[in-house]
DNA sequence: CGTCTATTTGAATGTACTCAAAAGCGGTGG
DNA sequence: CCACCGCTTTTGAGTACATTCAAATAGACG
Protein backbone atom coordinates (compact mmCIF):
# COMPACT_ATOMS: atom_id res chain seq x y z
CA UNK A 1 0.00 0.00 0.00
CA UNK A 2 2.82 2.24 0.59
CA UNK A 3 5.00 1.62 -2.15
CA UNK A 4 3.97 4.41 -4.46
CA UNK A 5 4.26 7.01 -1.88
CA UNK A 6 7.36 6.15 -0.64
CA UNK A 7 8.57 6.08 -4.05
CA UNK A 8 7.15 9.89 -4.27
CA UNK A 9 8.93 10.92 -1.43
CA UNK A 10 12.17 9.44 -1.99
CA UNK A 11 11.89 11.88 -5.11
CA UNK A 12 12.88 14.61 -3.11
CA UNK A 13 14.62 13.43 0.39
CA UNK A 14 16.68 10.43 1.20
CA UNK A 15 14.70 9.19 4.18
CA UNK A 16 15.38 6.20 6.67
CA UNK A 17 13.57 3.00 6.77
CA UNK A 18 12.87 4.31 10.06
CA UNK A 19 11.58 7.30 9.07
CA UNK A 20 9.40 5.72 6.38
CA UNK A 21 7.97 3.83 9.06
CA UNK A 22 7.00 6.60 11.35
CA UNK A 23 5.57 8.76 8.09
CA UNK A 24 3.69 5.89 7.07
CA UNK A 25 2.15 4.84 10.71
CA UNK A 26 0.44 8.60 10.61
CA UNK A 27 -0.97 7.95 7.34
CA UNK A 28 -5.08 7.12 6.99
CA UNK A 29 -6.08 4.63 4.05
CA UNK A 30 -9.25 5.77 2.94
CA UNK A 31 -11.49 4.36 0.03
CA UNK A 32 -14.08 6.05 -1.65
CA UNK A 33 -16.36 5.97 -4.41
CA UNK A 34 -17.20 8.23 -7.74
CA UNK A 35 -18.61 11.62 -6.99
CA UNK A 36 -18.58 11.35 -3.10
CA UNK A 37 -17.56 14.91 -1.30
CA UNK A 38 -14.58 14.44 0.32
CA UNK A 39 -14.45 18.01 1.87
CA UNK A 40 -17.59 20.61 1.38
CA UNK A 41 -17.52 24.12 0.96
CA UNK A 42 -17.65 25.41 5.05
CA UNK A 43 -16.35 22.53 6.53
CA UNK A 44 -12.48 22.23 7.87
CA UNK A 45 -9.76 20.02 5.80
CA UNK A 46 -8.57 18.18 8.45
CA UNK A 47 -6.42 16.34 6.18
CA UNK A 48 -3.89 16.68 3.36
CA UNK A 49 -4.51 13.71 0.63
CA UNK A 50 -2.35 11.85 -1.29
CA UNK A 51 -3.79 10.20 -4.39
CA UNK A 52 -2.90 6.04 -4.60
CA UNK A 53 -5.11 5.88 -6.97
CA UNK A 54 -8.41 7.95 -8.85
CA UNK A 55 -9.06 11.46 -9.69
CA UNK A 56 -10.45 14.28 -8.15
CA UNK A 57 -11.26 17.60 -8.26
CA UNK A 58 -11.13 20.91 -5.87
CA UNK A 59 -13.48 23.66 -6.95
CA UNK A 60 -14.92 26.79 -5.82
CA UNK A 61 -18.44 27.27 -5.75
CA UNK A 62 -19.55 31.21 -5.65
CA UNK A 63 -22.70 33.00 -4.51
CA UNK A 64 -24.86 31.88 -7.70
CA UNK A 65 -23.96 28.22 -7.54
CA UNK A 66 -21.97 28.55 -10.30
CA UNK A 67 -18.34 25.82 -10.02
CA UNK A 68 -14.88 26.90 -10.71
CA UNK A 69 -12.34 24.27 -10.74
CA UNK A 70 -9.28 25.23 -9.28
CA UNK A 71 -7.41 21.70 -9.67
CA UNK A 72 -7.48 18.03 -10.99
CA UNK A 73 -5.53 15.79 -8.75
CA UNK A 74 -4.78 12.02 -9.98
CA UNK A 75 -2.57 9.37 -9.23
CA UNK A 76 0.96 10.74 -7.32
CA UNK A 77 -1.01 14.06 -6.81
CA UNK A 78 -1.70 15.94 -3.34
CA UNK A 79 -5.20 17.94 -2.59
CA UNK A 80 -6.17 19.58 0.13
CA UNK A 81 -7.82 23.38 0.46
CA UNK A 82 -4.49 24.20 1.95
CA UNK A 83 -5.88 27.60 3.27
CA UNK A 84 -8.58 25.73 5.58
CA UNK A 85 -6.27 23.09 6.29
CA UNK A 86 -3.33 25.33 7.35
CA UNK A 87 -5.29 28.05 9.19
CA UNK A 88 -8.35 25.90 10.46
CA UNK A 89 -10.82 27.98 8.76
CA UNK A 90 -13.87 27.15 6.73
CA UNK A 91 -13.06 25.77 3.35
CA UNK A 92 -13.30 28.00 0.34
CA UNK A 93 -13.11 24.73 -1.69
CA UNK A 94 -15.27 21.68 -2.26
CA UNK A 95 -13.38 18.58 -3.47
CA UNK A 96 -15.32 15.95 -4.81
CA UNK A 97 -14.09 12.14 -6.58
CA UNK A 98 -14.70 12.07 -10.44
CA UNK A 99 -13.44 8.46 -9.74
CA UNK A 100 -13.73 5.69 -7.81
CA UNK A 101 -10.20 6.42 -5.83
CA UNK A 102 -7.87 5.52 -2.69
CA UNK A 103 -6.05 7.89 -0.52
CA UNK A 104 -3.36 8.33 2.23
CA UNK A 105 -4.10 11.40 4.33
CA UNK A 106 -2.36 13.11 6.62
CA UNK A 107 -3.58 15.28 9.20
CA UNK A 108 -2.49 18.93 10.36
CA UNK A 109 -1.36 17.29 14.02
CA UNK A 110 0.94 14.36 12.83
CA UNK A 111 1.96 16.45 10.29
CA UNK A 112 3.53 18.58 12.93
CA UNK A 113 4.56 15.99 15.11
CA UNK A 114 6.28 14.41 12.33
CA UNK A 115 8.35 17.54 11.43
CA UNK A 116 8.98 17.42 14.86
CA UNK A 117 10.56 14.28 15.21
CA UNK A 118 11.65 14.23 11.24
CA UNK A 119 13.12 18.10 10.35
CA UNK A 120 13.76 16.13 7.15
CA UNK A 121 10.22 16.14 6.09
CA UNK A 122 9.85 19.81 6.56
CA UNK A 123 11.99 20.23 3.68
CA UNK A 124 10.30 17.39 2.04
CA UNK A 125 6.88 19.28 2.55
CA UNK A 126 8.72 22.84 1.44
CA UNK A 127 9.59 21.29 -1.98
CA UNK A 128 5.90 20.08 -2.51
CA UNK A 129 4.83 23.31 -1.66
CA UNK A 130 6.71 25.12 -4.00
CA UNK A 131 6.14 22.87 -7.01
CA UNK A 132 2.34 23.31 -5.90
CA UNK A 133 2.91 26.83 -6.29
CA UNK A 134 4.61 26.81 -9.73
CA UNK A 135 2.15 24.61 -11.34
CA UNK A 136 -0.31 27.30 -9.73
CA UNK A 137 1.82 29.96 -11.68
CA UNK A 138 1.51 28.04 -14.93
CA UNK A 139 -2.00 27.52 -14.72
CA UNK A 140 -2.27 31.49 -14.26
CA UNK A 141 -0.02 31.32 -17.33
CA UNK A 142 -2.40 29.36 -19.14
CA UNK A 143 -5.36 30.78 -17.47
CA UNK A 144 -4.68 34.25 -18.86
CA UNK A 145 -3.78 33.34 -22.56
CA UNK A 146 -6.18 35.37 -24.41
CA UNK A 147 -8.62 33.12 -26.30
CA UNK A 148 -10.41 30.09 -24.72
CA UNK A 149 -9.06 28.14 -27.97
CA UNK A 150 -5.41 28.90 -26.63
CA UNK A 151 -6.23 27.88 -22.89
CA UNK A 152 -7.32 24.85 -24.26
CA UNK A 153 -5.21 24.15 -26.75
CA UNK A 154 -2.54 24.58 -24.33
CA UNK A 155 -4.72 22.63 -21.23
CA UNK A 156 -4.54 19.29 -23.71
CA UNK A 157 -0.89 20.15 -24.58
CA UNK A 158 0.13 20.24 -20.96
CA UNK A 159 -2.40 17.23 -19.72
CA UNK A 160 -2.86 15.10 -22.34
CA UNK A 161 -3.66 12.55 -20.27
CA UNK A 162 -6.81 14.13 -18.55
CA UNK A 163 -9.09 14.30 -22.00
CA UNK A 164 -9.76 10.55 -21.59
CA UNK A 165 -10.66 10.80 -18.30
CA UNK A 166 -12.10 13.60 -17.08
CA UNK A 167 -15.60 14.90 -18.96
CA UNK A 168 -15.46 18.16 -21.24
CA UNK A 169 -17.81 20.36 -19.26
CA UNK A 170 -15.73 19.78 -15.93
CA UNK A 171 -12.35 20.81 -18.59
CA UNK A 172 -14.68 23.94 -19.40
CA UNK A 173 -14.94 24.36 -15.64
CA UNK A 174 -11.51 24.61 -15.29
CA UNK A 175 -10.53 26.55 -18.58
CA UNK A 176 -13.25 29.16 -17.42
CA UNK A 177 -15.67 28.76 -20.01
CA UNK A 178 -18.78 27.23 -20.60
CA UNK A 179 -19.27 23.40 -21.70
CA UNK A 180 -21.10 25.11 -25.21
CA UNK A 181 -18.66 27.06 -26.22
CA UNK A 182 -15.88 24.30 -25.20
CA UNK A 183 -17.92 22.13 -27.79
CA UNK A 184 -17.66 24.88 -30.26
CA UNK A 185 -13.78 25.64 -30.05
CA UNK A 186 -13.44 21.25 -30.67
CA UNK A 187 -15.83 21.58 -33.39
CA UNK A 188 -13.60 24.52 -34.90
CA UNK A 189 -10.45 23.07 -34.23
CA UNK A 190 -11.62 19.66 -36.17
CA UNK A 191 -11.74 21.22 -39.47
CA UNK B 1 18.44 48.04 8.67
CA UNK B 2 17.01 44.40 10.44
CA UNK B 3 14.28 45.46 12.72
CA UNK B 4 11.13 45.09 10.22
CA UNK B 5 12.48 41.87 8.77
CA UNK B 6 13.42 40.33 12.41
CA UNK B 7 9.83 40.90 13.64
CA UNK B 8 8.95 39.86 10.12
CA UNK B 9 10.80 36.20 10.99
CA UNK B 10 9.82 36.35 14.90
CA UNK B 11 6.12 36.07 13.47
CA UNK B 12 6.67 32.72 12.45
CA UNK B 13 9.48 31.16 14.33
CA UNK B 14 11.28 32.04 17.59
CA UNK B 15 14.96 32.44 16.66
CA UNK B 16 17.61 32.95 19.11
CA UNK B 17 19.79 36.01 18.67
CA UNK B 18 22.76 34.15 17.12
CA UNK B 19 20.29 32.51 14.82
CA UNK B 20 19.19 36.42 13.90
CA UNK B 21 22.86 37.22 13.75
CA UNK B 22 23.88 34.32 11.13
CA UNK B 23 20.39 35.07 9.18
CA UNK B 24 21.18 38.34 8.63
CA UNK B 25 24.77 38.34 7.39
CA UNK B 26 23.35 36.11 5.17
CA UNK B 27 21.40 39.07 3.11
CA UNK B 28 22.32 41.61 1.15
CA UNK B 29 20.67 45.36 0.65
CA UNK B 30 19.94 46.69 -2.15
CA UNK B 31 19.07 50.42 -2.92
CA UNK B 32 16.82 50.07 -6.52
CA UNK B 33 15.45 53.01 -8.51
CA UNK B 34 11.42 52.92 -9.25
CA UNK B 35 11.16 51.74 -13.20
CA UNK B 36 14.29 49.42 -13.15
CA UNK B 37 14.19 45.99 -13.50
CA UNK B 38 15.05 43.52 -10.69
CA UNK B 39 14.67 40.68 -12.92
CA UNK B 40 14.54 40.35 -16.49
CA UNK B 41 12.57 37.38 -18.41
CA UNK B 42 15.42 34.67 -19.54
CA UNK B 43 17.40 35.48 -16.86
CA UNK B 44 18.17 32.91 -13.36
CA UNK B 45 16.31 34.24 -10.39
CA UNK B 46 19.75 34.80 -8.19
CA UNK B 47 17.82 36.11 -5.21
CA UNK B 48 14.39 36.03 -3.02
CA UNK B 49 13.56 39.31 -2.12
CA UNK B 50 12.18 41.21 1.22
CA UNK B 51 10.70 44.40 0.93
CA UNK B 52 12.09 46.08 3.25
CA UNK B 53 10.71 49.96 1.62
CA UNK B 54 8.86 50.37 -1.94
CA UNK B 55 6.30 47.98 -4.02
CA UNK B 56 7.58 46.06 -7.12
CA UNK B 57 5.66 43.81 -9.67
CA UNK B 58 6.11 40.52 -11.10
CA UNK B 59 4.60 39.94 -14.58
CA UNK B 60 4.58 37.19 -17.28
CA UNK B 61 4.95 38.92 -21.07
CA UNK B 62 3.69 36.42 -23.56
CA UNK B 63 5.00 36.11 -27.33
CA UNK B 64 3.08 38.98 -28.47
CA UNK B 65 4.75 41.22 -26.10
CA UNK B 66 1.47 41.36 -23.52
CA UNK B 67 1.87 41.71 -19.79
CA UNK B 68 0.14 39.77 -17.51
CA UNK B 69 0.90 41.21 -13.64
CA UNK B 70 0.69 38.40 -11.25
CA UNK B 71 1.87 39.68 -7.82
CA UNK B 72 2.94 43.37 -6.22
CA UNK B 73 4.84 43.27 -3.29
CA UNK B 74 4.77 45.91 -0.80
CA UNK B 75 7.02 46.39 2.54
CA UNK B 76 7.35 43.30 4.15
CA UNK B 77 6.30 40.82 0.94
CA UNK B 78 9.13 39.17 -0.44
CA UNK B 79 9.12 38.67 -4.19
CA UNK B 80 11.05 36.27 -6.87
CA UNK B 81 10.18 33.68 -9.47
CA UNK B 82 10.05 30.55 -7.44
CA UNK B 83 10.19 28.54 -10.28
CA UNK B 84 13.64 30.15 -11.72
CA UNK B 85 14.87 30.34 -7.92
CA UNK B 86 14.42 26.81 -7.30
CA UNK B 87 15.05 25.29 -10.58
CA UNK B 88 17.81 27.50 -11.57
CA UNK B 89 15.90 27.68 -14.64
CA UNK B 90 15.31 30.78 -17.26
CA UNK B 91 12.77 33.14 -15.59
CA UNK B 92 9.47 33.16 -17.16
CA UNK B 93 8.47 36.56 -15.34
CA UNK B 94 9.96 39.69 -15.13
CA UNK B 95 10.33 42.10 -11.81
CA UNK B 96 9.79 45.72 -12.08
CA UNK B 97 10.06 47.95 -9.07
CA UNK B 98 6.88 50.79 -9.36
CA UNK B 99 8.80 53.03 -6.73
CA UNK B 100 12.11 53.66 -5.31
CA UNK B 101 12.42 50.71 -3.19
CA UNK B 102 15.32 48.94 -0.64
CA UNK B 103 15.17 45.29 -0.54
CA UNK B 104 16.80 42.82 1.48
CA UNK B 105 18.16 39.62 -0.64
CA UNK B 106 19.19 36.20 -0.12
CA UNK B 107 20.73 33.61 -2.72
CA UNK B 108 19.84 29.96 -3.22
CA UNK B 109 23.31 29.02 -1.15
CA UNK B 110 23.07 30.91 1.35
CA UNK B 111 19.83 29.80 2.09
CA UNK B 112 20.42 26.19 1.72
CA UNK B 113 23.38 27.33 4.38
CA UNK B 114 20.89 28.43 6.66
CA UNK B 115 18.44 25.37 6.48
CA UNK B 116 21.76 22.86 7.02
CA UNK B 117 22.84 25.51 10.18
CA UNK B 118 19.59 25.97 11.57
CA UNK B 119 16.49 23.95 10.28
CA UNK B 120 14.27 26.12 12.08
CA UNK B 121 14.31 28.15 8.86
CA UNK B 122 13.27 25.41 7.07
CA UNK B 123 9.94 25.93 8.89
CA UNK B 124 9.76 29.66 7.95
CA UNK B 125 10.33 29.12 4.50
CA UNK B 126 8.05 26.26 4.59
CA UNK B 127 5.04 28.96 6.45
CA UNK B 128 6.09 31.67 3.77
CA UNK B 129 5.47 29.21 1.07
CA UNK B 130 2.47 27.95 2.22
CA UNK B 131 0.89 32.04 2.45
CA UNK B 132 1.85 32.53 -1.05
CA UNK B 133 0.32 29.52 -1.86
CA UNK B 134 -2.99 30.86 -0.34
CA UNK B 135 -2.63 34.06 -1.98
CA UNK B 136 -2.43 32.24 -4.97
CA UNK B 137 -5.91 30.97 -4.85
CA UNK B 138 -7.58 33.94 -3.19
CA UNK B 139 -6.07 35.37 -6.80
CA UNK B 140 -7.36 32.74 -8.34
CA UNK B 141 -10.75 32.78 -6.82
CA UNK B 142 -10.50 36.40 -7.75
CA UNK B 143 -9.65 35.74 -11.47
CA UNK B 144 -12.60 33.22 -11.93
CA UNK B 145 -14.93 35.86 -10.78
CA UNK B 146 -17.37 35.98 -13.73
CA UNK B 147 -17.65 39.97 -14.64
CA UNK B 148 -14.63 42.55 -14.80
CA UNK B 149 -16.55 44.26 -12.59
CA UNK B 150 -16.67 41.34 -9.92
CA UNK B 151 -12.95 41.02 -10.14
CA UNK B 152 -12.32 44.78 -9.65
CA UNK B 153 -14.53 44.94 -6.48
CA UNK B 154 -13.04 41.94 -4.69
CA UNK B 155 -9.60 43.50 -5.64
CA UNK B 156 -10.24 47.44 -4.35
CA UNK B 157 -12.05 45.09 -1.12
CA UNK B 158 -9.32 42.85 -0.36
CA UNK B 159 -6.06 45.53 -1.29
CA UNK B 160 -7.40 48.99 -0.75
CA UNK B 161 -3.93 50.75 -0.27
CA UNK B 162 -3.01 49.27 -3.80
CA UNK B 163 -5.79 52.03 -4.90
CA UNK B 164 -3.57 54.82 -4.31
CA UNK B 165 -0.03 53.21 -5.00
CA UNK B 166 -0.30 51.71 -8.19
CA UNK B 167 -1.25 52.99 -11.60
CA UNK B 168 -4.13 51.77 -12.74
CA UNK B 169 -3.53 50.78 -15.68
CA UNK B 170 -1.42 47.94 -13.72
CA UNK B 171 -4.10 47.07 -11.67
CA UNK B 172 -6.41 46.18 -15.46
CA UNK B 173 -3.00 44.20 -16.28
CA UNK B 174 -3.60 42.07 -12.66
CA UNK B 175 -6.87 41.80 -13.12
CA UNK B 176 -6.19 40.41 -16.41
CA UNK B 177 -8.62 43.22 -18.40
CA UNK B 178 -7.70 46.28 -20.81
CA UNK B 179 -7.19 49.68 -19.05
CA UNK B 180 -9.74 50.91 -20.87
CA UNK B 181 -12.25 49.16 -20.11
CA UNK B 182 -11.29 49.19 -16.22
CA UNK B 183 -12.02 53.08 -16.96
CA UNK B 184 -15.38 52.07 -17.92
CA UNK B 185 -15.89 50.22 -15.32
CA UNK B 186 -15.22 52.67 -12.84
CA UNK B 187 -17.55 54.90 -14.67
CA UNK B 188 -20.23 52.72 -14.06
CA UNK B 189 -19.64 52.06 -10.51
CA UNK B 190 -19.51 55.91 -10.00
CA UNK B 191 -23.08 56.59 -10.86
C1' DC C 1 -34.44 -0.92 -24.65
C1' DG C 2 -35.24 3.09 -21.85
C1' DT C 3 -33.34 6.48 -18.80
C1' DC C 4 -30.10 9.63 -17.38
C1' DT C 5 -26.26 12.36 -18.29
C1' DA C 6 -23.02 14.55 -21.45
C1' DT C 7 -22.21 16.81 -25.79
C1' DT C 8 -23.48 19.38 -29.82
C1' DT C 9 -26.04 22.98 -32.45
C1' DG C 10 -28.10 27.44 -33.40
C1' DA C 11 -29.92 32.09 -32.58
C1' DA C 12 -29.89 36.06 -29.85
C1' DT C 13 -27.42 38.68 -26.49
C1' DG C 14 -23.86 40.60 -23.64
C1' DT C 15 -19.23 41.29 -22.17
C1' DA C 16 -14.87 42.87 -23.15
C1' DC C 17 -11.53 44.27 -26.84
C1' DT C 18 -9.46 47.29 -30.53
C1' DC C 19 -8.42 51.48 -32.34
C1' DA C 20 -8.40 56.31 -32.43
C1' DA C 21 -8.78 60.46 -30.24
C1' DA C 22 -9.52 63.65 -26.42
C1' DA C 23 -8.95 65.10 -21.79
C1' DG C 24 -6.38 65.16 -17.42
C1' DC C 25 -2.19 65.56 -14.74
C1' DG C 26 2.50 66.13 -13.04
C1' DG C 27 6.90 67.63 -13.81
C1' DT C 28 10.39 70.56 -16.10
C1' DG C 29 12.38 74.35 -18.25
C1' DG C 30 11.97 78.84 -20.20
C1' DC D 1 4.23 81.28 -13.39
C1' DC D 2 2.94 79.42 -17.48
C1' DA D 3 3.60 76.41 -21.50
C1' DC D 4 4.81 72.29 -23.06
C1' DC D 5 5.85 67.43 -22.87
C1' DG D 6 5.07 62.72 -21.78
C1' DC D 7 2.29 59.63 -19.62
C1' DT D 8 -2.23 57.99 -17.68
C1' DT D 9 -7.07 57.94 -17.87
C1' DT D 10 -11.37 58.63 -20.19
C1' DT D 11 -14.66 58.36 -24.15
C1' DG D 12 -16.89 56.46 -28.18
C1' DA D 13 -17.81 53.53 -32.19
C1' DG D 14 -17.33 49.23 -34.17
C1' DT D 15 -16.21 44.36 -33.61
C1' DA D 16 -15.05 39.84 -31.81
C1' DC D 17 -15.29 36.55 -28.39
C1' DA D 18 -18.03 34.03 -25.24
C1' DT D 19 -22.57 33.38 -22.87
C1' DT D 20 -27.46 32.13 -22.36
C1' DC D 21 -31.26 29.51 -23.41
C1' DA D 22 -33.62 25.97 -25.70
C1' DA D 23 -33.60 21.93 -28.19
C1' DA D 24 -31.60 18.02 -30.61
C1' DT D 25 -28.27 14.28 -30.58
C1' DA D 26 -25.09 11.05 -28.67
C1' DG D 27 -23.32 7.86 -25.10
C1' DA D 28 -23.24 5.11 -20.91
C1' DC D 29 -25.35 2.03 -17.90
C1' DG D 30 -28.61 -0.93 -15.78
Amino acid sequence: MYEQITQHISKYIQPTAEEIAFFTSLLKFKKIKKNQYLLQQGETARYESYVNKGCLKAAFIDQTGEEYIMQFAIEDWWITDVQSFLNGTPSDLEIITLENSELLQIDYQSLNRLFKKYPKFERFYRILNQKHQISLHQYFIGLHSKTAKERYLHFIKRYPYFIHRIPQYQIASYLGITPEYLSKIRRDLSR
